[in-house]
DNA sequence: GTGCTTTATGTGATTAAGGGCATAAACCAA
DNA sequence: TTGGTTTATGCCCTTAATCACATAAAGCAC
């Protein structure tokens, strides 16, 4: 289900979730999206100068999608899966 | 309701449906965000170059979040949100 | 229309992202 | 452990985002 990330460090953590879920390395991720395996890294790791175009590159490669809503509607669920 | 924003010109129109929902100007945001308003003008139009740490500023500012989940789940609530 | 507010755009300076390459560090399997 | 794979970092360079200020262009009330 969808995953809360109201901070960079949760981003990168659903992307590197969903990147391991695919069977893909980083480097694999590298060739679908067109951005760089060097990039994927910081980026994973929590990079939040990173450019939303970046962002959506890898979005769109690991077949996920963005949503925006208002806040404070966290459920345990999204909590314990942003750590 | 959750709006999807795939591309940087969906997040634009989903940030300034959300500031003049909220009564606020651009500058306003800009007070609240600390971003500029000429920034949030290119964002809120749909520049796709905005750096991840400045969408959550304002996304913080306006109250909202982000979540990321698996695509096409699209509504036609989604669809016709995204215009 | 006039005037005021809000939003869009242009320029130059500063700062940082991303390209590109190298390599270290971590992680496994044999 | 050793070797191969995967991930993390360091550096330089080019490009672009953001700052900062100014101003044009809309929009809106009166």
């Amino acid at each position: 289900m969808d995953a809360l990330a109201r901070s960079a460090g949760q981003l990168g953590h659903i992307i590197r979730r969903r990147r391991k879920a695919l069977g893909l390395t980083q480097t694999d991720l590298a060739g679908l999206s067109g951005v760089r395996q060097e990039l994927i890294s910081r980026i994973e790791t929590g990079h939040d100068g990173a450019r939303l175009g970046t962002i959506n590159s890898l979005l769109a490669a690991l077949d996920l999608e963005m949503t925006v809503g208002p806040r404070s509607k966290s459920s345990a669920a999204d909590i314990l899966d942003a750590l």
